[in-house]
DNA sequence: TGACATTTCAAACACGCGTTTGAAATATCT
DNA sequence: AGATATTTCAAACGCGTGTTTGAAATGTCA
């Protein structure tokens, strides 16, 4: 080594603008992209109040930037349930409600990615176009193509489409309402600790629904409750 | 009539404070309490800016009362279902969606009173404690009778709640994720003037799982999809 | 070493916010 | 009519915000 690393050689620039995306990560999630201030993100940070302008331009560029991040690293460590041809529709279901959920609660990524987009949904930013294009448009359509099997073809559309939202207003509410749910319910706990509980619950809800309006008898169990949870998850490299 | 109602008579005291209470429902629903500016809402009002905290003290009490009004104006113009002794559960449970989707879409509210508690659950404010006490709490208990009637003592308390939560949360997914549908599904509608299309698939849909969870065969049609909406609706009197 | 580029920093700027103020306007009461 | 209380209003205050600035610090390279 030649000599310490000091602030203005490139890795401390690099750190700078990683300790901020991972500052305002946290900020945005607790508090939501107006409430957050530039001024506590820099903190957080440690960096100085002019660092967000420097490295991102405004505010806002900065939030895109989080905002996507966070998508794809909750994609990356908790990616779709891959269309292995031998699984059952039930089966594909399950491994989706289940990465849907892990993506949304995980503690790991400190439920940020949950959490911002909850914000996002309630109240828009210019973001939430692209957001709609790339990320939830293709889970909808995958989400579609589960149910259209489960169905076997007794639905029409319509009614397709609606039992797609019921499933996705089961998963989300755990998410939207937490800070109801904790006070309704102070003893229980609806985050990843009881990732399978609720996955089981979710699941086993809306086959038994989707049967039900499929006019199926109701099998007793040909959707496993346990099940390899969505595919191999790998980290992603350390490079960009 | 003796002359014009002028600035200071109390008839226009009252005006004022109601055009206040009006228009701050209307600026809080569309951009939530921080977001919202005293400015905006005496100017909408037509009120001067001082308006605010002559009438109500500061933003935060204006902001009590406006949540507590609309509250009670939704449950007043869209109540719950009353215990008629020859409803079955499948009817109350009918009735209990229709009148909660109701409360959250009315357009005749312009739902104030689901955006605002939206924003509520998302980024909760001082006044939630109250408010899962006086009415989230009864509205969860109400529900969590129709549903353990409905399974007929097959399923412990904890499958009882998730239930709960399962037709909860579809429900509020209409009104949490509104910007993302009217993305996701341009020229479709979700307000209250598919709700008796939403009404039907909720219903169907939970009923459908419900019944599947509690081992049943899957009845036919006892659970009519035309039913008396709620209750006959009364305005209130408009003294206070 | 000296010229140049990059990054950091303390300070300040411009603006919008909730709130306060003191006077003006009007109604009420004797 | 005169005194008093209530309500409205324009103006301002104090503060926090996102952003800008110009200099200082540090790196690179000839």
């Amino acid at each position: 080594m030649r000599h310490a690393v000091s602030q203005t050689d490139p890795a401390h620039q690099a750190a700078t603008r990683r300790a901020l995306l991972d500052a305002a990560a946290d900020v945005f999630a607790e508090v939501g992209f107006r409430n957050a201030t530039v001024r506590d993100i820099c903190r957080r940070a440690g960096a100085n109040v002019a660092a967000v302008n420097y490295h991102f331009g405004d505010k806002g560029a900065l939030y895109t930037e989080v905002l996507t991040e966070q998508s794809r690293l909750a994609y990356v460590k908790y990616p779709n349930p891959v269309p292995v041809p031998g699984l059952t529709p039930e089966q594909r279901f399950q491994a989706f409600v289940r990465s849907f959920l892990q993506r949304v609660l995980s503690a790991e990524l400190h439920a940020r990615h949950g959490r911002i987009m909850a914000r996002e949904m309630v109240e828009p930013t210019a973001a939430l176009d692209r957001l709609v294009a790339e990320a939830i448009r293709p889970q909808a359509e995958l989400l579609r193509g589960i149910i259209t099997d489960l169905l076997k073809g007794r639905a029409d559309a319509e009614t397709t489409r609606l039992c797609g939202m019921s499933v996705v207003g089961q998963i989300l509410f755990y998410c939207h309402c937490q800070p109801v749910l904790t006070r309704l319910f102070p003893g229980a706990r609806f985050d990843d600790g009881e990732l399978d509980r609720l996955t089981a619950h979710i699941t086993a809800f809306s086959l038994a629904a989707i049967h039900g309006l499929a006019g199926q008898r109701q099998p007793a169990d040909h959707a496993p409750t346990t099940l390899p949870p969505t595919a191999p998850q790998r980290r992603r490299p350390r490079s960009h």
